[in-house]
DNA sequence: TTGAAAGCGCTAACAC
DNA sequence: GTGTTAGCGCTTTCAA
């Protein structure tokens, strides 16, 4: 725990100068191979690491980049974020992650400490549609930021999402196909690209008269506000024939007081999800649920990262289409 | 995204020099209010952000503590690394987190790579009992580290843990009140300290008769693996009146196996688990299961990084008492 | 091929 | 109270 091991000891134990060492070090220089060999030994025998900061204060970059997501406990984000580990490791590249814990204010701290971190891009699932608009805005303006899932206009940098409108017609059609003829929503408030578009894709797929006031619930993205949904629901008079929620984190709340209360799943009333996380498949009844191409996502993520959008020109966006998974909780195959 | 501003733009903009603006920067030095208005002024007229790394290369700390956990799909993990979180902000300082992936070689990469970022300390959850041995004890010489949850003798660093003998003797005293005597036990092999704590205490707990070859099943940290152990077990013939499993990710693999299966749990065998994460509440049943007190190892293993302990002399341990939260899933209340 | 020296952006002695 | 200067650990000219 004393001090740290730097190349001036690996130089000095292998008997060059710090350059050598430095060249070796970096594999590319020519070197006489029994030097080289050496430093090599040096390296092993101190246990020595570079010091990635002094060498990014030098070479302006890190071989990684930082991703922060609303909330590390959403298993979608952390689908998220083992795909992007998975194409940066492809590249020998890595990732360092934090949680904005669901505040545009943490978010914004969390950015600036990857940024004076000196991460080569940022990948952000935003927080908020308005408040996190500065925080990119001005991150982008030092490095390549990219928005993942959630889109903020104002932000002005390139995004990778998905077709939620799509998703949420596959979803709507499909419980209509299993004669589902009421439908009642569980989402998010419209905080967030992906709350707005789900929502407003339902309420134009869905006619008025299958659609009351009271059918239309607006709380967060997690299983407490499901759970609360649930129970308003219930509370609510009779059932609809399909309860469309915007995320499995939301869903795993509704079946939860669905269950208590001896609603059966899905013969007394569906249940359709979008995420298609790893908790929709542990449920009892597992969850029809919406998937995204996660992985070919973080590809192309990565892409543009790599080919550093002029975020002054025209943002790309790029938009994948997302695919229904049907489970049990609608009745099956 | 092009250049960064730095202390020296900020300095010439206000026409004091560099040290001055950093003084100002820093806060604590007393300096002309005048100036340190001018400095403020150009600061924000700059959109002056610090680089982190640079004055991390100087003061040689961070305010970072960086975390290795090895999978970050076990709720259990985020669990533990939101509770670090929590109380790191308490301080200002905040956490950076990488996933090992299971393997030994990610996280000793991951281990350099924190270290090169220069956090100010290290809290790992070790892969291997074996094979994460070198990479902590060559970080615990550069800073202080501690490993969380699992033990690695060899590490010679500080740890914070639960016991887990008497997690496993609460499991086992609970469903023998419940009336059951014979038990299975499904866990991981021996290659970390808590699979082999938790083996040994169930082994001394249970009497041999209760405990035949195929009810004991050993394998990995994951759903995959509960699933496969549940299906083995269907196919042993009889079952157990109880099944004891070493985590919640391994525990909802086996409810899967038995809900498909059409057996009862409880009613045709119990059920009961470790780690008490957010799974084990959304199973149908939900899942009687083992809770760490996290929130106070968190606070702990926090301190004793800061105290940073001579890991020279003798490595702390500190082992704290886990507590089983009773769920349906042997009966409930 | 190798070494000496400069400098990335910052802070902390040390002078004034 | 303020400026000058010397590094933190690294890479990279520029000479030799």
């Amino acid at each position: 725990m004393n001090r740290r091991v730097t190349v001036r000891d690996v130089a000095a134990e292998a008997g060059v100068s710090q350059a050598t060492a430095s060249r070796v070090l970096a594999g590319n220089e020519s070197v006489d191979p029994a030097l080289a060999r050496k430093v090599h030994e040096a390296t092993r025998k101190l246990g020595y690491t570079a010091n990635v900061m002094a060498r990014a204060l030098r070479t302006q970059h890190t071989g990684t980049i930082g991703v922060v997501v609303p909330s590390i406990s959403n298993p979608y984000f952390i689908s998220v974020v083992e795909a992007l580990e998975g194409v940066l490791a492809e590249t020998q590249r890595s990732l360092i992650l934090c949680d904005a814990r669901d505040s545009a204010a943490v978010e914004a701290d969390r950015i600036a400490l990857l940024l004076g971190r000196m991460v080569d891009g940022l990948i952000v699932i935003p927080v908020s549609a308005t408040e996190s608009a500065t925080a990119l805005r001005s991150a982008s303006a030092q490095r390549p930021v990219l928005q993942f899932d959630r889109y903020v206009e104002q932000a002005g940098t390139d995004f990778i999402g998905t077709d939620n409108r799509d998703g949420l017609r596959q979803m709507v059609e499909h419980v209509r196909s299993r004669g589902g003829e009421t439908l009642a929503y569980v989402g998010s408030r419209a905080t967030t690209s992906t709350a707005v578009e789900r929502l407003d894709a339902f309420r134009s797929l869905v006619g008025t008269s299958a659609r009351p006031e009271h059918w239309e619930l607006l709380g967060e993205y997690n299983v407490d506000w499901g759970l609360e949904a649930g129970r308003r629901l219930l509370d609510g008079g009779p059932l609809p024939d399909a309860i469309v929620c915007s995320a499995d984190l939301i869903a795993v709340g509704v079946l939860t007081v669905l269950k208590d209360a001896g609603v059966r799943v899905p013969d007394d009333v569906k249940v359709v999800s979008y995420d298609d996380s790893m908790m929709g498949r542990i449920t009892s009844p597992t969850l029809t649920s919406v998937r995204q191409p996660v992985e070919a996502m973080a590809r192309e993520a990565i892409r543009l990262l790599d080919h550093g959008g002029p975020s002054q020109d025209a943002p790309r966006k790029c938009v994948f289409t997302p695919r229904l998974i049907v489970r049990e909780s609608t009745g099956g195959t």
